[in-house]
DNA sequence: GATCGACTTGGGCAACTGTCCAAATAGTAC
DNA sequence: GTACTATTTGGACAGTTGCCCAAGTCGATC
């Protein structure tokens, strides 16, 4: 093989990633420190900037990874689903496994909120996002959406989800059921 | 008068809380220092401590106190609306002068993140949208909502605002009208 | 053996943090 | 004048921050 400690950077660097995206959740995005990280991943303050220009870099690429990893499957659970009926049921059981407070919510509002603030996030994070709104469309229509505007329904769907998890955060009792009627009225179930 | 002295310390404390506001939106929740606070106040750093017992409570009081006004005039502004596809027009309407990163809409988001870390001010801000809730909930029955669950309806309407403005802060080209024709369809227009 | 490259270490640096507090200020009452 | 209260000041304190870097480790190659 080439080099052997090329693979254990290559190692160090995943589990930067790792560490990183637990303790965006745990402490929030400004509370994600060179040390702090470094401790989670097992390894001394200065491979920190060994592997990543600056810590928000490393936070950026950490975060990236997940939301991409994370839409990507949603999407391809969705795909699965041969009505739409039945993937909004599936969404609506999916979403009831996020609480608003686990690691993923927190750090996807993390993302939201940070890249207010980060450009190349906010241009990266909108590409995912873009993506996988057209995606949903492209599932509603072959799905025989009867609305006008397939990606405008896809939009609101997407946005809804979010805000969802936004108010479950705050409010333990959030009826998620509830929301199911409305959700399949704006489908035109 | 009392102490004059008294007067110019409420006025201080107002001072205080207005940075504060201005602050969360700018550099964050937790990008708001004791100094920074104090110097866009235009007052000397101890003041912060003597006015709060910490930098948390002067950032929570500011934050409820905006929260607090701004959905008593939304809840107000629909009130004011015969009928409930008036209120839906005017809500978009109002959605669009907030694009997700103006200072209103970052810190309202900014206190949904930090409430899941500050538990004060997690129950105070959940008790604020409960009441926002219930009180869409009663403009939409008495306005002659036909679903089965009106309190469902709102919050999912409520949750889809904030969900929306997320999502346009990340997308300036997030289509907002498209989303009257998904919305007037959850409700039943 | 020696040499090379990639990676890792741990401490150093200036700048910043929240909180505290002795001292100063100023308006009110006697 | 003195006494009292409320507010304000600016510096002190220990602790943390991001980033940097000289020195070190270790396996691969000659």
């Amino acid at each position: 093989m080439a080099h052997a400690s090329a693979q254990r950077g290559k190692a160090t660097r995943q589990r930067l990633l790792d560490a990183a995206v637990a303790l965006v959740s745990e402490v929030g995005w400004g509370g994600v420190s060179t040390r702090l990280v470094a401790e989670r991943a097992g390894v001394a303050p200065g491979v920190v900037h060994y592997h990543f220009p600056s810590v928000t870099d490393l936070l950026v690429a950490a975060g990236l990874g997940f939301t991409g990893d994370l839409l990507d499957g949603f999407a391809a659970e969705l795909a699965a689903r041969a009505e739409i009926g039945e993937g909004v049921d599936w969404m609506l059981g999916e979403l009831s496994r996020y609480s608003g407070t686990d690691p993923a919510s927190l750090l996807v509002v993390e993302m939201f909120l940070a890249s207010t603030r980060v450009p190349e996030l906010r241009v990266r994070l909108r590409e995912q996002l873009v993506t996988f709104r057209a995606r949903v469309a492209s599932w509603l229509t072959e799905r025989g959406y009867r609305g006008e505007d397939a990606l405008g329904a896809a939009t609101m769907l997407a946005a809804s989800v979010d805000g969802m998890l936004l108010h479950r955060a705050l409010d333990p009792d959030f009826d998620l059921a509830a929301m199911a009627g409305p959700l399949r009225t704006m489908l035109g179930l």
